[in-house]
DNA sequence: CACCGACTTCCGGTGAGCGAAAGTCCAGGA
DNA sequence: TCCTGGACTTTCGCTCACCGGAAGTCGGTG
């Protein structure tokens, strides 16, 4: 068997052509799959057959592959912070009632935010983040709770590695991150303002339990100038009341 | 090769260790996993640490074996009514708001019924469905809704079917059902009294746009002889928004 | 300490899987 | 209409990745 196909397993191109996808990556054809799962086409589209049969792809009518509903399925089942997802719910609802604006829900995972949930608002305020998806946390309102309360070798590995500008507003200067995050530990909440994404600003608040904190809270605004305080303590309430309900 | 695992292809050795996994068998050992995907020890056990590795499952420390961050990654990339989801999710909000009830929001898959969001209510009513669960039609609120405007091919398939008797409220007769399913087509909503269980009350509406009807919004109560006019109401209104707001 | 059940590793035979190549299909232009 | 190019599909014979019996490891238990 020629070059580099040779040693790789079955089961590691099955997987790669389902790690094929992303959130830009949709939806693909047979011959953007195999080269993106690095594969041969014939062999591709045996295994894409395959897949589709067992109902883990989707082939649309136009051709073009999509990931189906049994990994959809499969995918809930993911114990992906069950128990905090399902504790704080209600309050994303209550805090999403109280103001309508886009509410948030994330844990830390290695150095970046993944985010649980999100509630989206009805203002038109531009939002990147979508469940699922991961963003760095030196950036965004729950990124930054949840760095301030992380263990010293992940702030400092945050702080010493580039600090990519997202907008002229990111804060790129390891120095003043830093102050920054010592501020959001005795203050109690985060904010950033257009660090991501131009008109979009955030406040975010940390969930904590006996453990220490194990999430975060947040609600992105296109201005915080006049709800800054209203929002902290919308938060706040939100996240003593998560607290209180988890196990 | 001896035996009945001729002929199997790896791929599908691997898929059937993924759909091992189900909403009751959410974590599974090694031995659970190669009985349910009907592998040998040592075959299951090569492809499971390979899935592992790659993220498909998650090995706890005790052991057992559960989905992986990354199938959960990979489900939400999933086209599952994904238009009508994010189109219908404020909708859904603002119907909880107005009730702080449960709320579904539900489509026709064949002849179940696929709940796509669920938000779950504070007020102590027994909820068996989740965000993925199929429940049959005859039993439940969104069900009957969207088996009433179903071809004709798929009520009389559930007609002429087995219906179960969950509690001793469902209905298990079809004349009545079918009764029933007409009123619910010259009323536009459906009810459910303790059908699915015992304590739970529902009601609900269709979605319909130009292609007819799409989907079904329904409320979850423990009672609905007081409410169910103003909870109709509500959700009409909610059923129209989302109408409206489809492409 | 022997036993048990569950998991892990080893290894030789073999058939599932690989990709080159040829075939099919469709859309767009001459 | 026929040609052309691109994308997908199918065939086929060689070969190496995979399979599972068997043996080894490990922790718990009577």
């Amino acid at each position: 068997m020629a070059g580099g196909s040779a040693g790789r397993t079955v089961a590691s191109r099955v997987l790669g052509l389902i790690g094929a996808f992303d959130a830009s990556h949709r939806r693909l054809t047979l011959s953007e799959l195999a080269a993106r799962a690095d594969l041969s086409l014939p062999t591709a589209h045996r295994l894409v057959a395959e897949l589709v049969e067992w109902g883990a792809l989707v082939r649309d009518e136009d051709g073009t592959y999509a990931v189906g509903r049994r990994l959809w399925d499969a995918g809930l089942l993911a114990p992906v912070a069950t128990d905090l997802r399902s504790v704080a719910a209600p309050f994303l609802h209550d805090l999403y009632g109280a103001t309508l604006e886009t509410v948030h829900l994330a844990v830390r995972e290695d150095d970046h935010v993944l985010y649980l949930e999100t509630l989206r608002g009805t203002r038109n305020v531009p939002i990147v983040s979508s469940v699922g998806s991961r963003l760095p946390m030196y950036s965004t309102g729950v990124g930054k709770v949840l760095l301030a309360h992380a263990p010293e070798d992940v702030r400092t590995q945050v702080l010493s590695g580039p600090l990519r500008p997202f907008t002229r507003h990111t804060i790129t200067t390891p120095g003043l991150l830093r102050r920054q995050l010592d501020r959001v530990v005795t203050e109690g909440y985060a904010t950033t303002a257009e660090e991501m994404t131009l008109g979009a600003c955030s406040v975010a608040v940390p969930i904590t339990t006996s453990a220490g904190v194990v999430g975060a809270l947040g609600i992105v605004v296109s201005d915080l100038r006049r709800s800054r305080l209203r929002l902290v303590s919308a938060l706040k309430v939100a996240s003593q009341g998560v607290s209180r309900a988890l196990p």
